[in-house]
DNA sequence: AATCCGGGGGT
DNA sequence: ACCCCAGGATT
């Protein structure tokens, strides 16, 4: 009877916690407003949670307020270039989220009258929105009782409940506690609550279970197992590549670059122009240069490794004369490069080059 | 169900 | 070197 107990005041357990010790963060309303039942801004919510996929809140924080202060509203985004908008998101990586907030903007203005629809499954139609974000700006914003499964409740439900098994094989049984316990009330709140849990006691590596308000409830802390879970099924080795780019400046300064095609690797993103990038057991790639000139080698390669290989880069640099045909590219002014615009592996590149 | 898609910080 | 992170789209 008593875990029945201890199980039904797991939710206030947490939220009593949550009002003490949420983490400040410039998406979420302070506590004082959060009491007088104030809710935050969805187009800031949903901004954070694109932005908080795969990305720390440390990371995430800079790059948000940068971006609310150029497009303070949905629509100020919507009506943004797309080349503004790619180079604020240059660094943040997973480059394709930029592209969709674009276009979920642009749908938001054009199909919902520039308000974020308080509709779960309308919410899940967005470009960029997936089942996490879906429930999170259901819940954070409009306070509708819908469950996020990050990988913070994934660590937390598996901890709390002592689940053994491997992700993702655990996901279906994991959102099931998770849903299980979601309270009727401030479920905006408790969404948020447990992921705090998660990235500050319940952490992957030796959790703080000694001042969590789940301590007593928790399985895997009474079992001593809280450090190996959640299990996982090991991923695979990462394979190297190898690739060449070219790093042309005209005598006016301007610098010769390409706009990445949309799909793919660094979709939408500059770069500089080079070879294909490819597995390390073939030759190294040179490609054809993309435009005629004296090409020299730099001293030194750039490395980057992405989210499932390794590469490579050598770096070739020439400067060429005023009336250079390129055959790939176009050459962007150089008061008009500004490095920031581009994404980490080709920003190294640059910086190789500078010395 | 698997794979693709960045980058930074912690350990 | 490896792990983790407020995942989504595509195949």
């Amino acid at each position: 009877m008593r875990e029945t107990a201890n199980h039904d005041a797991l939710p206030d357990l947490l939220l009593d916690w949550y009002d003490v010790h949420a983490r400040e963060m410039p998406w979420r309303v302070g506590p004082e407003a959060r009491k007088m039942g104030v809710r935050p801004d969805p187009y800031r919510v949903w901004m954070s949670e694109i932005m908080l996929q795969q990305t720390t809140v440390a990371t995430v924080r800079d790059y948000f307020l940068r971006f609310v202060t150029l497009w303070p509203t949905v629509g100020d985004l919507a009506a943004a270039e797309d080349a503004d908008v790619m180079g604020e998101w240059a660094g943040l990586g997973y480059y394709a989220r930029a592209r969709n907030l674009l276009k979920c903007a642009r749908v938001v203005v054009t199909e919902h009258g520039g308000a974020f629809p308080a509709d779960h499954a309308e919410l899940l139609k967005l470009p960029g929105i997936g089942p996490y974000t879906a429930a999170a700006v259901s819940s954070i914003a409009f306070d509708l009782p819908y469950t996020v499964l990050d990988g913070n409740v994934e660590r937390v439900m598996a901890r709390l409940y002592d689940i053994h098994t491997p992700l993702p094989a655990a996901k279906p049984a994991l959102m099931d506690k998770a849903e299980a316990l979601t309270p009727p009330a401030r479920p905006g709140d408790y969404a948020q609550a447990v992921m705090d849990l998660g990235a500050t006691i319940c952490s992957p590596k030796s959790p703080a279970c000694g001042i969590c308000p789940w301590r007593d409830p928790c399985a895997a802390r009474v079992a001593g197992t809280q450090n190996g879970l959640p299990k996982k099924t090991p991923k695979k080795a990462k394979p190297v590549r190898h690739g060449t780019v070219y790093l042309a400046q005209r005598e006016d300064g301007a610098w010769l670059l390409e706009t990445r095609p949309e799909k793919g690797l660094l979709g939408g993103m500059l770069g500089w122009p080079g070879s294909d990038w490819v597995d390390t057991e073939h030759a190294r790639p040179q490609g054809t240069p993309p435009v005629a000139a004296d090409w020299s080698d730099l001293n030194g390669e750039v490395r980057h490794t992405f989210t499932h290989f390794h590469l490579m880069l050598t770096v070739k640099t020439a400067q060429v004369p005023e009336h250079a045909e390129p055959r790939r590219g176009t050459f962007l002014p150089r008061e008009q490069f500004r490095p920031s615009d581009l994404p980490t592996v080709m920003r190294k590149a640059f910086d190789l080059s500078q010395g």
